[in-house]
DNA sequence: TTGACTACCATAAAATCCCATGTTATCCCA
DNA sequence: TGGGATAACATGGGATTTTATGGTAGTCAA
């Protein structure tokens, strides 16, 4: 489980600690890390090589013709596969963080089986977002059923 | 199962002793405990691995691009897998010592399959309300399932 | 030989571990 | 059933380890 949100500093080798308890669940796991575009955010997507093989997988199933087994085909192409230093750090290759707008930054927010990857404004309206919705709509139905 | 109330100390470093039942609770079904921002109240809501595992699954169940799917993901954001000290206490993060405005004191508040961790002020605030809505319309009808 | 990339070392701040202690609850035996 | 012994619990503080981050040296390729 990737759990919780957190600020690291980029420096100017464009390296970041990738924080602990992501690196632990990766381990724990004996994963390598996958970084790539979100297909919905201006953001860099984390996750673990086994789920980025179910990605891989779940094309095969769709129509090779359609639009979605293009889109996840291009996704591919821009995955990078992260090595980590000594420290947990690792470099977030060009092209992710042009994409992402990422300087000097780094947010890390964890969602599950995955991460995201946003520069600070971009997520703050991101989150700035959830509250307003979930100020107007509630929480998810599913959160009711709980207790 | 997680019941009864207690209010416990806060100390400097944010750490918090976890309800001795709770905990029992915790370790005979080999769960780790995850702390996270309630969706409806100011308070923190405290949970088993498990049933947090099943919200993240429910995630891929939904359409990725809606509402609930994202309120899901930022809840996620806003979650902590929790370890103990060898006596049974937390650190609660900083974000939601801020969002549960706690400082000194916490009021655990057991409610069935997770807990939720007040400040006693809103704690209270809470009680007398559930007491007066007591008072105007009576107690609940439930209705029980037979398996 | 220069520039980019990688592996490794250093350090301050923060998180975690572990020991100590008073207090409350539980047990057990007379 | 009373009351002392024992265990469990909540809390305080200091020592130790991790973590994030800055920097340097070595390597490979153009």
């Amino acid at each position: 489980m990737f759990l919780s949100t957190s600020h690291n500093k980029i420096d100017l080798k464009c390296r970041v600690s990738i924080p602990a308890s992501f690196r632990v669940n990766l381990e724990k796991s004996n994963e390598t890390l996958i970084l790539f575009k979100s297909l919905q955010f201006k953001c860099i997507e984390g996750t673990t090589s086994s789920r980025m093989q179910a990605y891989i997988d779940a094309i095969d199933e769709l129509d090779a013709l359609s639009d979605d087994a293009f889109l996840l085909r291009m996704m591919m192409a821009d995955s990078f596969e992260i090595k980590f230093d000594i420290n947990g750090r690792v470099v977030i290759p060009d092209t992710l963080m042009n994409f992402a707008n990422l300087s000097d930054k780094a947010v890390f927010m964890g969602i599950g089986e995955s991460f995201y990857i946003w520069s600070p404004t971009e997520y703050e309206n991101q989150y700035v977002k959830s509250q307003k919705i979930l100020k107007e709509k509630g929480p998810p139905k599913l959160i009711l059923k709980k207790n």
